[in-house]
RNA sequence: UGUCCGAUGGUGUAACUGGCAACACGUCUGAUUUUGGUUCAGAAGAGUCUAGGUUCGAGCCCUAGUCGGACAACCA
């Protein structure tokens, strides 16, 4: 045995978490924030985020807030605050008593802004905003200083404090701090700290006629919260001087945040932006935010996955700051591997053509036990009845099968799974529509399963459905909902048009189990490809996978060419 | 014609303070298999954006360039 040891890699987070506790800064402390706006649903870029900060704070003892953004009542519902928890908590991931809201530090942060006034550092602007905007010049060119921008201090506090109170109107007047309006940093020409909005609060109600903008609430709120490292996506790296100047403004804040940036999640195939998503919503696109087409944790939630498989997926796309866009097949992978270990099967049919066993006898009936997972034990078996006539896929049978089919066709052998081994003898086609109508099989009696004596060996296993103990129920099969070009990147004119139009397709009788009750999603691309369904009975209770050998697109594509 | 950030197999992430570019997904091959799944064994695939420089030695350091991204909401 070799000892050496490798070290395990850390990400460029943790190497900075680890330098700073290196150096004893913030106490040794690691205290980080999960900040979503409650603005729409949560989706799989926010599960990257949420594993991030509940992650790293896990790893190096720390602790993590989940702090609602709610500094724009425009927006925002309480609808989404809560789907934000119930989805944080569904993931696995504890805050414990600290959840918070910028809105409770919204008195803090008007103090805070009157220091600033005082200091000569923030002013109010009584430009319009079309005024604003062209004052504040282009990326490439200088901006120029607003008329408003000397005001005295008293002036400015006078007016910042019947801004409060209301005496204007909407848009007439903002706070502004005042810094470089020659910076080639755009977020740096005196930008806006408050504006004045008559608009009901999810928490506040009416209290405030003006509300905190991003830039002066979040850095603020991090420090009042304590938060050592603050962990933000890449479009707020332009951000980070701002962030630090406010602080820089204010109070020695101890811990003293540190804004950190990494690069958003992308999936190919997949939309990511809250607006988009909502717009499909809205459009009714999709059946609501948790369709399980949908790349929210609520939608993937009904489509199967386990939040096991979504840490996991955190976990292996890693983090960095260059953009990336991660293959579907990964989340694929990550979910396959959970339920494949996990979830119960169960066999299903959804395009049936009947089997009639000639050599079986027409009032027999048996009960096969079948394990209900074979990769593992402990999941027990249940009992399957069988008899003389059954239903088995049409994609399980083949008229003139090539050599590379390994399932039913003449003269043919195949083993109906956790039954006995048939061999076809005849079919019968429907001289109309000439679809292969009845397909007539004589049964091993050896070779029942878990007592086989005959030594056979077949190269296929199909599954199968007992006629006289069917049970119907309606399955529906998710696709990918969107097709190629990918629709991920942003430059889609009109992403829609990207929209499969076999994303949902539903069996309204399919042939299942009897005791099943009724079967509502299960996905094509991640199974079916790997020979899974996977199945959600009753929305978001468990899943199981049904014994299915559907013609893999992939694999089927090699039959032909063989 | 600005500022900031980034650049490593098809995709993503590694490579301790410079020391033969690794892991995972995907792909392909073979074995096993009562689901063409799973599992197992193996293979192909990059010489690290380009050009210089420092060095015994550069993916890592320096310089210049190229390409990509972000920034001009009273959004976050």
């Amino acid at each position: 045995m070799n000892h050496t040891e490798t070290p395990a890699s850390i990400n460029f987070i943790e190497a900075i978490v680890e330098e700073d506790l290196k150096n004893n800064k913030n106490d040794g402390k690691v205290h980080t924030r999960f900040p979503p706006e409650p603005n729409g649903y949560l989706h799989i870029g926010h599960a990257k985020s949420i594993c991030l900060n509940f992650g790293l704070a896990q790893k190096y003892n720390g602790k993590t807030n989940l702090r609602f953004d709610d500094t724009n009542p425009t927006k925002e519902d309480i609808e989404y605050v809560n789907a934000i928890k119930e989805d944080v908590r569904w993931l696995g991931f504890s805050w414990d008593d600290r959840e918070f809201y910028a809105s409770d530090y919204f008195e803090d942060l008007y103090r805070f802004a009157v220091k600033l006034i005082k200091d000569g550092k923030a002013y109010v602007d009584d430009s319009t905003i079309e005024e604003i905007r062209k004052m504040r010049g282009v990326p490439t060119e200088p901006g120029e200083e607003s008329p408003f921008r000397n005001r005295s201090v008293d002036e400015n506090l006078d007016l910042f404090e019947r801004m409060r109170n209301g005496e204007f109107a909407e848009g007439a007047k903002v706070l502004r701090a005042k810094i470089d309006m020659t910076s080639p940093n755009m977020h740096l020409r005196d930008p806006i700290m408050y504006r004045i909005l008559f608009k009901e609060h999810h928490r506040t109600g009416n209290a405030w006629s003006i509300y905190p903008t991003y830039d002066w609430a979040h850095g603020l709120s991090d420090a009042i919260e304590g938060i050592t490292h603050s962990i933000c996506t890449l479009e707020f790296e332009i951000h980070r001087p701002l962030y630090d100047w406010f602080l820089d403004q204010l109070d020695d804040f101890n811990p003293r945040p540190r804004q950190i940036e990494f690069a958003r999640l992308n999936l190919n195939y997949t939309v990511m932006s809250k607006r988009r998503l909502l717009e499909l919503v809205e459009g009714k696109y999709v059946s609501g935010w948790d369709d399980p087409r949908m790349p929210t944790i609520l939608g993937l939630r009904r489509r199967g996955f386990t939040p096991e498989s979504i840490r996991n997926f955190a976990e292996r796309v890693g983090v960095a700051k260059r953009d990336n866009v991660i293959d579907f097949a990964l989340l694929e992978y990550c979910i396959r591997e959970d339920l494949n270990a996990h979830a119960p099967r169960v066999m299903c049919v959804t395009d049936p053509v009947k089997v009639i066993i000639t050599n079986y006898p027409e009032d027999k009936t048996e009960e096969m036990e079948i394990e209900n997972n074979p990769e593992d034990p402990e999941s027990g078996t249940r009992k399957v009845r069988f008899s003389r006539e059954l239903y088995i896929e049409k994609d399980d049978f083949m008229e003139d099968p090539p050599k590379k089919f390994f399932r039913l066709g003449p003269g043919r052998e195949v083993r109906l799974k956790g039954a006995y081994v048939i061999t076809c003898t005849n079919f019968k086609k429907d001289p109309i529509t000439d679809e292969v109508s009845e397909i007539y099989c004589e049964y091993d009696p050896e070779t029942k399963s878990g007592a086989d004596t005959s030594g056979k060996k077949v190269k296929g296993t199909i599954h199968w459905i007992s006629v006289p103990h069917a049970q119907t129920a309606e399955v529906r099969i998710y696709d990918r909902l969107f097709m190629d070009p990918d629709p991920s990147g942003h430059k889609a004119a009109d992403y829609k048009e990207f929209i499969n139009p076999d994303s949902l397709k539903i069996i309204p009788e399919a042939y299942v189990e009897a005791g099943l009750k009724s079967v509502q999603a299960y996905d094509k691309f991640q199974f079916i490809r790997k020979g899974y369904y996977c199945v959600d009975p009753d929305s978001t209770a468990d899943h199981l996978i049904f014994n299915q050998t559907v013609t893999l697109r992939d694999t089927w594509a090699k039959i032909q060419n063989q």
